[in-house]
DNA sequence: TTTAAATATGAGTAGAATCGAATATATGAA
DNA sequence: TTCATATATTCGATTCTACTCATATTTAAA
């Protein structure tokens, strides 16, 4: 691991807010863009920039790429387990993008329905 | 804290050797200036934008400004201690660095006699 | 096979961060 | 008071990042 690299990848603020919602779930682009409320290619982009560093890995399942967190990483490198699980939980725009997640699970929209829901 | 901003503050290699050194011992720019081997003014720049975010402290003394870590913010945020305690060790220009300290601070020399030493 | 949706990426641009050199400021020493 | 040293800061140039818009690619559905 880059230790820089990681530094550089970790200092923008959307990419700590998907570091933030893929603690909670693995997310395809289509929904994070959505709960974000970012634009496609603005979601697309800081994804690769994480997935770069291998903070985060991607798994294709038909159209849609679901992302999550590489655990790996994360145990071998505690303070990148706490900065995730216990820093970004009081950054304010984290706790927004947490709540709209949970409005998000609790309906029964999914990334396919999605772009034509008005939940956000 | 910003947790942004610190992340920010945090990104980049001359303030991660920094924190590195300091992680040590106490230092005044002039230390660092020689033990890094950079320019007064980017020794300089690179201290003030750690102090803007609390990780370092300075205290004056005579004509030199010591720096250190801000140790309770450390304690307050493990992710900082573990990734300056533990994170910064494996990386290599943070040992050529904690090196060339060693040799400074077994050599008799001081801050006052540096300048005009060869010792690096 | 055509169409539409999900994702990634190229191009161009605007803004941010960094750098060294020079200068300003503060302090101690002569 | 004058000079030298430590530090911070201003300046202009340069490099790095991030953004949007448009397009390419992949896949599923019609």
């Amino acid at each position: 691991m880059e230790i820089i690299e990681v530094l550089k990848a970790l200092a923008h603020e959307n990419r700590i807010r998907i570091l933030n919602l893929l603690e909670e779930s693995e997310l395809c682009v289509c929904e994070l863009e959505n709960i974000m409320q970012v634009t496609q290619s603005n979601a697309s982009r800081h994804l690769s920039k994480l997935k770069q560093v291998d903070l985060i890995k991607g798994r294709k399942k038909a159209q849609w790429i679901y992302y999550s967190l590489n655990q790996e990483l994360l145990t071998e490198h505690k303070f990148l387990q706490y900065l995730i699980e216990e820093e970004i939980k009081n950054f304010e725009a984290a706790k927004e993008d947490k709540s709209r997640l949970k409005k998000y699970n609790s309906s029964s929209l999914s990334c396919e329905t999605l772009p034509d829901s008005d939940i956000f």
